[in-house]
DNA sequence: TCGATGCTTCGACCCGTGTCGAAGCGTGCG
DNA sequence: CGCACGCTTCGACACGGGTCGAAGCATCGA
């Protein structure tokens, strides 16, 4: 009678703490999030975060990613958030807590440095753009690989892809971006090519924080160049959260 | 950042325990058992039945009705049903299960009722074989629709479509079978089904389990409208493991 | 090479909760 | 009435696991 195959006390036993349930549900839209922001999500520490982690890690719940020092989690599947959705319906319900972003937060979001090269939507949609023109594409080990039209397109606004010494890391990285957790283009290249946008004057960094401003010329440039509109990404992906 | 609704580890909470969890897959046919009955089940004394039932009971999973000196619990609705299936589908796999399944855990995964309609290998089978006809198409949001020839097709072996009341998510749902990892009919066409199937004497329903028997006049039937065979069914996907 | 950062591991504390014995309460049956 | 039965409530106990401080490890930048 006290047979049942897989352990549903478990799998439900993982989801029944509270720091693990917020986390899940930050994680619930697919998308991948540092320990650091999912131990501020539910309010406890780096240690107990990571001990939560391991564990939905072990219960096949999660899976990671390692970027750098950094350990990005995501869920281990759509059947996951099935699962979430459905836990949801019954339960009781709670106020909705929501607190909007601050001005600051959300430029950061919008386009900021990570650490060297230009990341946030912005970022993301410039790397997006390389691709869909055929100047860059996904390779394997996280990396881009530079076409001949895109050699070709860098020398023409002025950057020499055969003249940017790789890393250690090889030339040009897909970065994983913690707003929009989709990749934008790091690693060397990505670094002088952003150099060569500040240099242009499509972007200006802020002084004191990480913070990256697209000016009226590099909005005109990247419309030209990507199709990118301002208007457009602006509201896209508008999850106040 | 922090925001979920309703209180999901509450709900994950109440199933997380190995007693409770027992309790309610034991009640997952959808049909109601004494307090008694479900201590012995989930092998723990009276007391302690008892207060599970009622935190059960508190965060409104399960329903009860007193009669006489006994205290009938059931499932508070399907709803909890497909939570306890889908939830089973995530467990943790058991390090290399190579034994084979119990007798009865065999039964159950051929075929079963998932709270109220037909579920395992046969219930799949059945789906299928409603899908291949032309009687029902999967649509969106986890539903089916029934088509002209499926109307004409259940009428013709008595059940009339149009009389059946749809619930609160629709009238004929895609419920995702845990052991075998598709879908088979659940919503109330296939609680109707699923009777009707018992009246026309194709199926039978045991006693003080889940397990569904399919009566030679059942292979007969399955045969002749699906082709459905009981040889090929039980051999296809032996992952006895 | 050194310090800062992000994350994990280790160790210790302590609250929550599952457990059962004993008692209480209602029902059914002689 | 008195007793048996089914179930719940109360009280006490013990164990598991969530929590955080401190330390360890890897990566990145200077």
């Amino acid at each position: 009678m006290m047979n049942q195959q897989p352990n549903i006390a478990a799998a439900a036993f993982l989801i029944a703490d509270s720091a693990r349930a917020v986390m899940l549900t930050a994680l619930l839209d697919g998308r991948a999030r540092p320990a650091g922001e999912l131990a501020y999500c539910a309010g406890v520490t780096a240690q107990t975060a990571s001990s939560h982690l391991s564990k939905l890690l072990a219960g096949g719940m999660l899976t990671v990613e390692t970027e750098g020092r950094h350990r990005y989690y995501r869920l281990a599947g759509s059947h996951v958030a099935l699962v979430l959705e459905n836990l949801a319906s019954i339960g009781p319900r709670e106020p909705v807590r929501r607190r909007a972003l601050t001005h600051d937060a959300q430029k950061l979001q919008f386009a900021r440095c990570c650490y060297d090269h230009l990341a946030g939507r912005v970022g993301v949609a410039v790397a997006c753009g390389l691709q869909e023109r055929g100047f860059l594409v996904a390779a394997s080990d996280k990396q881009f690989e530079v076409t001949q039209a895109g050699a070709e397109w860098f020398a023409c606004v002025g950057l020499e892809v055969a003249a940017v010494k790789p890393g250690r890391r090889g030339l040009a990285r897909q970065c994983l971006d913690w707003t929009e957790r989709q990749y934008h283009l790091a690693g060397p290249l990505g670094v002088r090519f952003t150099d060569l946008l500040c240099t242009k004057g499509w972007i200006r960094r802020a002084k004191s924080s990480r913070a990256v401003e697209v000016t009226p010329m590099g909005w005109t440039g990247l419309k030209k160049h990507f199709g990118i509109e301002e208007q457009i990404l602006r509201v896209s992906g508008d999850h106040t959260v």
